[in-house]
DNA sequence: AAGCTTTGCTCAAACGATTGCGCAAAAATA
DNA sequence: TATTTTTGCGCAATCGTTTGAGCAAAGCTT
């Protein structure tokens, strides 16, 4: 059980020199004209001492670390939990590792990733932003590929793949409106990200001008924001809303608990429709009406758009067509409202 | 905006040579007596530079590279991503970052993850096993500090730390007991892992020799198996239990699902009790009651221990006492039975 | 047999950092 | 002034790979 092999061992072992060594055992040997004999007998005593490659050493040397950097604001967010699972087994998949850092919607959390992520010699970034602006981002981008996921920003040179959070706020707005609601509340998660701004846009333009009463409240994608609107909305016995839009599931989940403790049926006394595609809202009682996001059409694109850069760079062309885009949601209907 | 800036840059633009930078920019100036002078115009022009260290070098050379290697057998398994999350944030803290790999419950999947985290030069290993033997785990423990968490093997060398899910389960079971349940369906999860056995054991322990009826189905910690197992049992109109215990969160969500399709009202036809602390078990109606796990505290013990080991390793030491402790949970009593 | 090609391999320089050892100059001591 | 001590820093090896360039021996051609 030799403590440690390396390629300098196998090589004094089998007589030849290190460049051979590793030639052989990266799968150069053709190339190079390796002999036979000298491939079988390198490659068995690597395996029979149980060379594992030093990746360290590999990319410090190549400049590739066959790592990708994965960036979400708040992993314990179920939704960004389930992005990140989708994308590591992607990512597994074309033999990268995944280095998982959590910004936790601060900037400054992010900086430091990146930074992380440019010291560690990443192949590739994918981020959900936080930054209210692109120029760091960009400014990464130029040394290492970037794709932005889930959250964009409006003019920026980085490609991106998120939700069309528009054509679906506009979607989950209009049924409401088709279903008679008169006056909707919509909660509102981190008012600085895109998602957000687009859902707000989505649901301010589907319902301006119309005979219908709207209010806009929140500031956090959480379970106490979409409770607290709620309680302060409602209370004293009020009933100012027939409708509540929920912009996240984690909101959405304040939001029953709230209207339970008001004695209000989810359904009855009130429509509930929310956002994102958790699958536990089929659980409740009633199951909830959403817009689901298209999570792993989304992360396909996104880590297929990214290997094109890098292998695009990699052959020193420049980088493919710049892909900006967003996948439409579709709206799944249940008995909420 | 130089393209890139490494110590040997900074070392011809200071004058200075490439070892004094180095031990200033690693704070051991007063160490090697590196006069003020050269400090601080080494510091500044570092900063002026906008030097980063290559951690791939700084790895390669020091073999620590301030990763910690993380396994789970599922991420898209909203408790991995839980416990996952919350790990990731504790390692944050230490300034130590996250390489994240999901074995997704396979064998040959862990093997290669432990591998790379090998290659990768990690510095510690936090898992969650899904090997039936401790034999691989405690060979890579030789080289690398491993902590086991959530899962752990009967008779192993390796420290762990895991909720006592005997312990848990116990108190399910005696609580359905205490309610009057007289016929009650156990539905598990992966019967090789440590914590399902656990689980089943501190059932059956409650509750054989009692005059109760009772029965076991299931083998996988997923929704459609909490399903079809309930569909199985209760089929055509028959109604053979009056409790059901589901060994996880998302086995109970399939439990609610076929209930609900056969008309049944959870709490009323049929008690129900389940496993993990998925908050949405409070928003179902009615909210379940289950054994919550002591996540934080298991995860924070298993970090502390994590790095007790690294540091006395790093310290030429011996291993510190063997930690393998199992965490008392915590039953929240809700209206589900 | 002389010259050319091919074969099969080795040498040594990187990649970007850290670090034991050593050494000149300055300061302190005798 | 001669010797010792301290101060402040540089040299060069090292971590484990990859890779361009080069070179001897064998094979082929004429």
């Amino acid at each position: 059980m030799p403590v440690k092999s390396n390629i300098f061992t196998i090589a004094s072992q089998t007589g030849y020199s290190v460049s051979t060594v590793s030639r052989v055992l990266t799968g150069q040997a053709e190339k190079y004209r390796i002999s036979k004999k000298a491939i079988d007998l390198i490659t068995a005593t690597a395996r029979q001492v149980n060379y594992q490659p030093d990746l360290v050493a590999q990319t410090l040397r190549t400049r590739q670390s066959h790592t990708i950097g994965l960036l979400v604001p708040g992993i314990d967010n179920p939704f960004f939990a389930t992005l990140s699972g989708i994308i590591i087994n992607l990512l597994a998949c074309r033999g990268y590792h995944t280095l998982l850092a959590d910004s936790r919607e601060l900037e400054q959390e992010e900086e430091q990733a990146l930074q992380m992520f440019k010291g560690r010699k990443v192949d590739g970034i994918i981020a959900v932003p936080v930054a209210t602006s692109a120029a760091n981002l960009e400014k990464i981008g130029r040394d290492i590929p970037v794709v932005l996921i889930d959250r964009h920003f409006k003019k920026t040179t980085l490609p991106y793949v998120c939700t069309d959070n528009y054509a679906g706020a506009r979607m989950a707005t209009e049924f409401l409106l088709k279903r008679g609601y008169k006056s909707i509340l919509a909660i509102q998660g981190v008012t600085t990200s895109m998602p957000n701004q687009e859902r707000l846009r989505g649901f301010t333009e589907s319902i301006e001008g119309k005979p219908i009463k709207y209010a806009i409240a929140g500031d956090t994608f959480s379970v106490e924001n979409g409770r607290d609107q709620v309680i302060k909305a409602f209370r004293e016995g009020k009933r100012p809303f027939d409708a509540i839009f929920a912009f996240s599931a984690t909101i959405l989940l304040g939001t029953i608990d709230a209207l339970r403790e008001l004695n209000l049926k989810v359904g009855k006394d009130v429509g509930v429709i929310s956002f994102d595609n958790n699958g536990f809202l089929d659980f409740l009682d009633p199951a909830v009406t959403r817009v689901e996001q298209p999570l792993r059409e989304v992360s396909e694109l996104a880590v297929a758009t990214l290997f094109e850069i890098i292998e695009a760079r990699r052959d020193g062309l420049r980088d493919p067509d710049l892909i900006q885009k967003l996948i439409p949601p579709a709206l799944a209907v249940r008995s909420s409202c």
